[in-house]
DNA sequence: CTAGAATTCAAACAAACGTTTGACAAGCGA
DNA sequence: TCGCTTGTCAAACGTTTGTTTGAATTCTAG
């Protein structure tokens, strides 16, 4: 029960999304994730209930401080005065480009996030739908009264894109690599080129 | 050895791409694919060697089409006078939408394609970029003659923004749903903003 | 028609899978 | 110290996995 950086949960937790991320939920096996751990394989029964719970556990931490870091640099953005286009897209950009670093500087998450929208698994999918529902809605309201030659769903057409893009990028998939720079400055460029693109498509027409 | 359309090669090519697509790699099991296929368990280690082979099979006889499509594309685009933005951008956009749709409306090989970036297999991984390679340099090429005022780096970080966002809406991932429209219309309806928007964030700055 | 290659099939293989079990140790309030 | 909960562990559970086998069947060239 207690919340220890080095319980047994915790290295449970660490060593999945690390597996889940590389090998996907279906590749990486329980004997992998507890070998890793070094904690007994019974180990993730007995804390999770299941590999289906664990799965859930791993998304639903990560997902939780996303959502709250997200919702709260919206309101920073919304505060300011004038309220910047680019301010809007960096609160929806930035917090899920610094999910992709955790202590280790490991893109774990990320990548298990943009695995699970290629998974295509209902449940899953439902699951994120709940979790994002909402603040999509909050930063699609945002950028309507910002863009208020747009429609409601003109905007969401191209926060679907914006996402798109960005989910790419959070997974490090394209032919751009970081050369010398630090993992965070390859995030801080990375943040800039997609504001910076969203905020001329969604300024379009 | 005949290429047959109902062959039992083609028979589990199918069912294969379609269960990839929708379980992944490695949640689909060969027994799916054959029963799915009405084939018997041993054909695929007969027909392809083992799984492996067949996942590379299923990648390879699509992405060669797509390749050649893009090709094909671009050249029309180039060949046309003057040569305009949209018209680059539809080559490389509306090829791989096309390729959404397999002869039975599936989306099949675009899911799998989407899955396979995230898989972050390094095998496949480079398999794609060896296919994708030149292609994406072609594309490039042609993107930085119609914009000279960004240099080759700007523009492969904008390629990566944009492969982002059509990869995310190949997949049918985002929240947009067609709504009485047919397969095509809404197929039609995604490009069209795709390169919209696309069109819009190489021409800022 | 026939010999031989190509293909299909049911059955079995070892290996790996998620999960369960029961014994054992550690922690803790009474 | 006692009794009870909590956690860990090795071992085994029944399934399912990809692959192999060898006999049966179908196809095809001579």
């Amino acid at each position: 029960m207690n919340p220890e950086l080095f319980s047994t949960k915790q290295r449970i937790l660490d060593a999945a999304e690390a597996l889940f991320a590389s090998h996907g939920f279906a590749g990486a096996s329980l004997r992998q994730v507890t070998s890793n751990a070094q904690v007994n394989l019974a180990a993730v029964n007995y804390h999770f209930g299941s590999k289906e719970n664990l799965i859930n556990e791993v998304l639903r931490l990560r997902l939780d401080k996303l959502n709250a870091d997200r919702t709260q640099a919206l309101q920073a953005a919304l505060t300011k005065s004038p309220t910047q286009l680019e301010d809007v897209l960096g609160a929806w950009i930035r917090p899920a480009l610094a999910a992709s670093a955790n202590e280790k500087g490991s893109t774990a998450f990320v990548r298990i996030l943009a695995r699970t929208y290629a998974e295509q698994n209902e449940r899953l999918r439902s699951f994120l739908h709940d979790n994002y529902g909402h603040v999509l809605r909050d930063f699609t309201t945002a950028l309507g009264t910002l863009l208020p030659h747009l429609d409601k769903q003109e905007l969401y057409w191209r926060m679907d894109i914006i996402t798109g893009a960005l989910t790419f990028a959070m997974a490090d998939f394209g032919a751009i690599k970081r050369r010398g720079a630090s993992a965070e400055q390859h995030r801080e460029l990375t943040a800039d080129h997609l504001i910076h693109f969203a905020a001329a498509g969604l300024r379009a027409k």
